[in-house]
DNA sequence: CGCGGAGTTCAGTCTTGACTGAACGTTCTG
DNA sequence: CAGAACGTTCAGTCAAGACTGAACTCCGCG
């Protein structure tokens, strides 16, 4: 029987964890949501009818980036899994990193036709100056998140901010 | 013989074209060096050693993202394609549009645990908020980035920005 | 109206990589 | 120390989807 769970879980695994293996995206949208947020290897396999050895293969991979936390509790051999609190400061390094080797292929790009007019450099130039506009001020935006952290829901956010940005 | 070219053209679909297929990559990676910089499907695909058929649906795939733009010359029947200048916004189209679906995913997880104690629903609405905040300021962060085009490439940056944002 | 060049479509092939499950190493337990 | 529970590894299987190439459509031209 498919559940709303199992339907949240494939949804979230597609849209949230795009890029990465479907078993990785769906154990960190179950992670996500279970009860208690600590599981086990074998917990999780079975939540998910996956293999004992898929899920081992995932949880290196999601621990890796950062996305999962593994630990052990006292008196217990068993590892458990679960997501951390800076789990989302995990993705903003992998943001700000991919931003980085983006704009550094560019730039081997441009000097590859360093040769060549201005005018035929300007698209790779534009692309260049794109991702190196968004790699400098991600610290600018990552601080304002911690500001309006705070905050939580009722935030008033975009109004305010653009005044400040464009007095 | 693999010239520097094509090594670029490999790496630069693999980072900046991640998610899709490689052969879009690549097509969009050659628009973006090539001279002149209007390519016919024919060139493309000699270039890149590609089937016309394959260079047919990136064609199609990559215009339809907004990613390249497909034109006539007066006078010649067959059709060039290239990167338009308003590209990259595109891409930040597709970003924030990304943004919202997955808040709405965390959204209607937070829905489905709804009768859960509020400890338990912090994982997913820590991840809601996150995108929320990205969705709320794209649109300031789109405008800083306009200001500084500008600017060009000596531009001071997240210095001044920084200022702005915290004072 | 027939021809040829340009573009599209689609069935088939082939590559990639996700997933499985059995074998193995490791660590605790009685 | 034997046994059990846990985790990892890896060779093999399988499915998804990228790519090809031939057939087809469309259009302008002679």
């Amino acid at each position: 029987m498919i559940t709303d769970e199992d339907a949240f879980i494939e949804e979230a695994a597609r849209v949230i964890g795009a890029g990465m293996p479907p078993m990785a995206g769906r154990m960190w949208a179950f992670l996500a949501i279970c009860e208690p947020p600590e599981q086990t290897a074998a917990e999780i396999a079975t939540r998910l009818r996956a293999s004992r050895g898929s899920v081992s293969g995932m949880a290196r991979l999601l621990e890796q980036v950062g996305l999962i936390r593994r630990s052990r509790r006292p008196g217990d051999r068993r590892e458990v899994f679960s997501i951390p609190p800076d789990n989302l400061h995990r993705l903003m390094e992998i943001a700000v990193f991919r931003l980085r080797q983006t704009r550094e292929v560019a730039e081997a790009g441009l000097g590859l036709i360093a040769d060549r007019p201005p005018e035929s450099r300007a698209r790779l130039r534009e692309i260049r100056d794109f991702y190196g506009f968004f790699e400098r001020e991600w610290p600018a935006i990552l601080a304002r998140m911690h500001e309006t952290e705070q905050g939580a829901d009722a935030a008033g956010g975009i109004g305010a901010r653009k005044e400040a940005a464009t007095a």
